[in-house]
RNA sequence: GGGCCGGUAGCUCAGGUGGUUAGAGCGCACGCCUGAUAAGCGUGAGGUCGCAAGUUCAACUCUUGCUCGGCCCA
């Protein structure tokens, strides 16, 4: 055997330099995630990457309070991957930013769940003790905190899992009392009225969602007012006429309501000219069953501004005897009825509205179970106004009514649906309860110097002062939002809103800890006394505020009986608008303070789901301005919502929820992660199977270039490395492509713009590093010499590329760029402890190499049609020539080709080889002297393997 | 019903102030490789830019209406 022969014979494979690596290809995630969760917990992750960042640059992302109740959904999984992808990377920066998570503890779902478990066993709410029914729903939130808490950490969330906060801790129940009491001490706070759905049979106001609709049949009603003032005197001593379904309201009428684009027409009936809607004569006529007789004679609503009407009880003198103003209302159609609406403020929303926009208060004349007040001039003490057979056409009402002559037709068949309690199943009205407010259009006592002097104080408040609505809308104007639209939409809403309600007839939530005098009606507003029920709330919590204890928070100044104790409860949005005050400056945890002397908004950023411009941005801004004069952020991000496939919401009705829960079991966190920071999450975006699929590609992808990775720096150490200086040009080239996708990544991070920040990483690994320098370079890490300059280059950049992209990867695939450090550091720290790389410094012409990038895939669509032709297979089994324009380069190592010749024209042709392929490396070469002999490098390499063997 | 927002290839997304054949990645099809191998590489086919009017020499980009979807409110 010649020795030629024998080369041919041996295989080359084991003396080719192979990626070599334990790193799976298959993630396997769902089983690995947990063990990681685990090591980190373990090592307690949170609290060393607070230490490794102590001193530095504070970020704080402000956690909104989730509703302790059910499982984690689709939202929150959203919602707590972009928060925990904005505090990772403000962190990898290198900025201080910690995350402490919170949860929404008080209100009305969870009273609602307590009171079913006690239908479960037959047990009535109303014997409960309230301590104790406080007691149990304090119980039912802990358990859902805990579930979340678990389900969130789980996504990989990193946090103070250990120390959240909650709205029903303690001090955090003492310090929303205390915001309370800002408002109080500040005059922003008034009792007022508003129509509430309020059921009589259970004596309570209810919640719209424990309001179900039924059909019923009503008695209907239609009763003249006569008209005593006008304009017009044709109008004086015709009547207008209403219609209604509750006889029992018209006790407790107060104007009536016209169209101003509504023709009226005049018809006489026995004598008598009434006015109605044009359109309606037919079916008022109907159910007068009287003759009528057209006046010809019509009236725009328009013109009716200024008349007076009386009520048909007028003779009973005091409340009825007073005139009733036409109103012009927006509300008033022509679809049934007279086109007149007759107006009790006391019960209904439009009526209140309009009443009190025009000056006309609500009598309070029906009490909670249903009756007239005692004292009331028509019907007193009599009732209850839901029963059929006292609103019926032979009832008191009516009777009394056509007694007067005012009433024009009465039937009890009018079917329509009407609100009921979901709990008793009775009737519900809508009624007028006392209620507290925040005014916003009240100026707002300044910021003045301790010891200015107080005349001078009130003198510059009335010249600078601002209300609440006006300070809003600056504060908004001083925020950043992201997307920029989010700015319009909490601005329209804050310039529209009325004022804030801020009370709620409940069990559940933080008590309205106010004294109300009872002779004067004004509330006790002594800092003494409001430190003393701080101080209790902050011992024992909200139980504390109870009647037994009214004379110890008075103290000695003043006598328990001559106070009203208010036993109201906050709308949680006044809760969750205080968190600001109790988590971020309270000092309990101490990671979030600012250094001293700091000013302005104490949180960097907010961020939620877009409903929450209503929700908790507007409370928290309006509860901030109204105490402290700005918002409590500087930046606002908001999400759409996710939908299905199709872009349809997601509900329980429709079959088509899809809850993370599954998808971290089937998936993996790291996918679900991927996925949430890939979608446009600033409108509302969809989850599928064929979009996760999708993302599981990506995912795939990425995993695979760090397996390349980690295979290709087997057995890497410092001495290899080569300074920039002198390695070739790609190398030097593929760091500058680094270097801007670097620059890409922290404008994306800047902008919160992670659907970017995402592609242009996936985008860099698919496109410049796998289809272009791993392929290029393959050659030269088979099968150069461990000790080449142009091996020893490669392998440098590519630990560059390592550390890197897995500092890039971190935040988004917490769990996979663990794993994947952990692969090359097994005694190392945790990746995510680490910050942003320092890169080399490096310089290329970039338009030579976008020519030669270009001239590459010109090369590519060259060699296909022969690859069709079955000319040739691999590329290096291609010969090329280029036009002699071409920019000096191997080009054949960039095109992975034969031999690159130069020709005249300008195109690109290409022919089949006729060199041989070297047995090692497979490229055709001269120097092979025939296929399977090896080519001058290679015969070194191998030489000096043999050598080492030897 | 009202306010605000959105509808670009199968999927996820790009497309300053209107201007040549609307782009990318993935997927898909076809092919190559078989030394990243349940991987890697190449080429290619996919879009009447939700619909309809209008403004303009010219509209994915501006206006109006409609439609579908979403958030908030009633």
């Amino acid at each position: 055997m010649t020795e030629q022969q024998r080369q041919e014979a041996r295989d080359f494979r084991n003396t080719v330099f192979l990626p070599k690596t334990d790193f799976p290809m298959k993630a396997g995630l769902p089983q690995k995630e947990p063990g990681i969760l685990a090591r980190w917990q373990e090592m307690d992750l949170y609290r060393r990457l607070r230490d490794a960042r102590a001193g530095a640059e504070k970020f704080i992302l402000h956690d909104g309070p989730p509703y302790a109740n059910g499982d984690m959904h689709i939202g929150h999984a959203l919602n707590h991957i972009l928060k925990d992808m904005v505090v990772r990377t403000q962190s990898l920066l290198g900025k201080d930013a910690p995350y402490v998570p919170g949860w929404d503890c008080h209100g009305l779902p969870i009273e609602w769940k307590v009171e079913e478990e006690y239908r479960k066993k037959k047990k009535n709410k109303d014997e409960v003790p309230p301590k104790e029914f406080r007691a149990e729903c304090r119980a039912y939130a802990q358990k859902w905190v805990d579930v979340q808490r678990e389900q969130l950490k789980r996504l990989g969330i990193n946090g103070d899992w250990d120390n959240p906060y909650l709205t029903m801790d303690f001090t955090a129940e003492a310090i929303i009392v205390g915001e309370l009491l800002k408002f109080a001490e500040s005059g922003q706070l008034y009792r007022g009225a508003k129509p509430v759905m309020w059921s009589p049979v259970e004596k309570t106001a209810l919640a719209e969602a424990e309001v179900e609709y039924e059909d019923i049949v009503s008695t209907q009603i239609d009763v003249a007012f006569e008209i005593i003032e006008a304009e017009d005197p044709d109008l004086m001593g015709a009547s207008v006429v209403i219609w209604t379904t509750t006889p029992w309201t018209i006790p407790v009428n107060q104007a009536v309501a016209y169209g101003d684009h509504i023709d009226y027409h005049m018809i006489e009936v026995d004598g008598r000219r009434l006015l109605v809607a044009e359109p309606l004569v037919e079916s008022f006529v109907k159910r007068l069953g009287h003759e009528s007789h057209d006046m010809h004679f019509f009236v725009k609503g328009a013109l009716l501004a200024g008349t007076k009407v009386r009520h048909p009880m007028h003779h009973l003198g005091g409340f009825y005897a007073t005139p009733r103003p036409l109103l012009s209302g927006e509300f008033v159609t022509v679809e049934s009825g007279t086109g007149f609406v007759h107006m009790a403020p006391d019960h209904g929303e439009d009526d209140f509205l309009l009443c009190k926009a025009n000056g006309i208060d609500p009598v309070f004349a029906v009490t909670g179970e249903g009756k007239y007040r005692e004292d009331w001039g028509w019907l007193g003490g009599q009732g209850s106004v839901i029963n059929p057979k006292f609103n019926a056409p032979d009832g008191p009402i009516c009777e009394d009514l056509r007694a007067s002559g005012g009433l024009m037709a009465a039937s009890a068949d009018y079917r329509h649906s009407y609100p009921h309690s979901w709990r008793s199943k009775a009737k519900v009205i809508f009624r007028c309860t006392p209620q507290w407010f925040v005014p916003m259009d009240r100026p707002l006592p300044g910021d003045h110097p301790e010891d200015l002097d107080p005349l001078e104080a009130m003198l510059r408040d009335v010249a600078e002062a601002k209300t609440l609505r006006q300070t809003a809308l600056q504060a908004i104007a001083d925020t950043r939002f992201v997307p920029e639209k989010g700015r319009n939409r909490i601005g329209a809403m804050v310039e529209g809103r009325p004022d804030w309600v801020l009370s709620r007839q409940r069990a559940w939530g933080v008590p309205i800890t106010l004294f109300v005098n009872r002779k004067t009606g004004q509330y006790l507003s002594d800092p003494a006394v409001n430190a003393r029920i701080v101080a209790a709330i902050r011992a024992e919590g909200v139980d504390a505020w109870e009647d037994a204890r009214a004379q110890e928070y008075l103290g000695p100044d003043y006598k328990a009986e001559d106070y009203e104790r208010v036993t109201d409860i906050l709308d949680v949005w006044f809760d969750s608008g205080s968190t600001h005050a109790f988590v971020l400056e309270s000092g309990k945890w101490p990671d979030l303070l600012r250094p001293e002397g700091y000013l302005g908004p104490l949180a960097d950023l907010y961020l939620e789901g877009s409903d929450q411009h209503r929700g908790w941005f507007q409370s928290s801004l309006l509860e901030a301005c109204a105490t402290r004069g700005h918002a409590p952020y500087k930046a606002v991000l908001t999400h759409g919502f996710t939908m299905d496939a199709k872009g349809m919401k997601m509900s329980k009705s429709l079959g088509n929820t899809i809850s993370p829960i599954d998808l971290m079991r089937d998936y993996g966190a790291d996918i679900l992660r991927l996925w949430a920071l890939s979608v446009d999450f600033t409108e509302d975006h969809r989850i599928g199977k064929e979009i996760l699929q999708g993302v599981a590609d990506q995912y795939r992808k990425l995993r695979n270039t760090f397996r390349y990775l980690l295979g290709a720096l087997e057995g890497f150490a410092e001495g290899e490395c080569l300074p920039v200086a002198e390695m070739p040009e790609l190398e030097r080239y593929m760091l500058v492509q680094l270097e801007k996708l670097d620059a890409t990544l922290r404008q994306a991070i800047a902008d919160f713009d992670f659907n970017t920040y995402v592609r242009a990483l996936s985008e860099f690994c698919n496109e410049d590093l796998s289809a272009f320098f791993f392929d290029i370079r393959k050659d030269s890490l088979y099968c150069d010499a461990p000790a080449d300059p142009k091996r020893r280059a490669y392998r440098t950049v590519l630990d560059v590329l390592f550390h890197a992209l897995v500092r890039y990867a971190a935040p988004v695939l917490v769990f996979t760029a663990e794993e994947v450090w952990q692969s090359r550091y097994p005694d190392g720290d945790s990746v995510h402890l680490l910050t942003w790389p320092e890169l080399p410094v490096s310089t290329v012409d970039e338009d030579r190499w976008a020519e030669l990038r270009a001239l590459r895939t010109t090369v590519n669509e060259a060699i296909e049609p022969l690859r069709r032709e079955k000319v040739l297979g691999s590329g290096l089994e291609a010969v090329v020539t280029v036009p002699d324009s071409a920019p000096e380069a191997d080009l054949a190592e960039l095109f992975i080709t034969g031999t690159v010749v130069r020709g005249q024209g300008d195109g690109v042709i290409v022919t089949r080889t006729s060199d041989h392929k070297c047995g090692r490396c497979w490229r055709h070469l001269p120097d092979v002297a025939e296929d399977g002999a090896l080519c001058g490098r290679c015969e070194d390499v191998v030489a000096t393997i043999d050598g080492e063997v030897a």
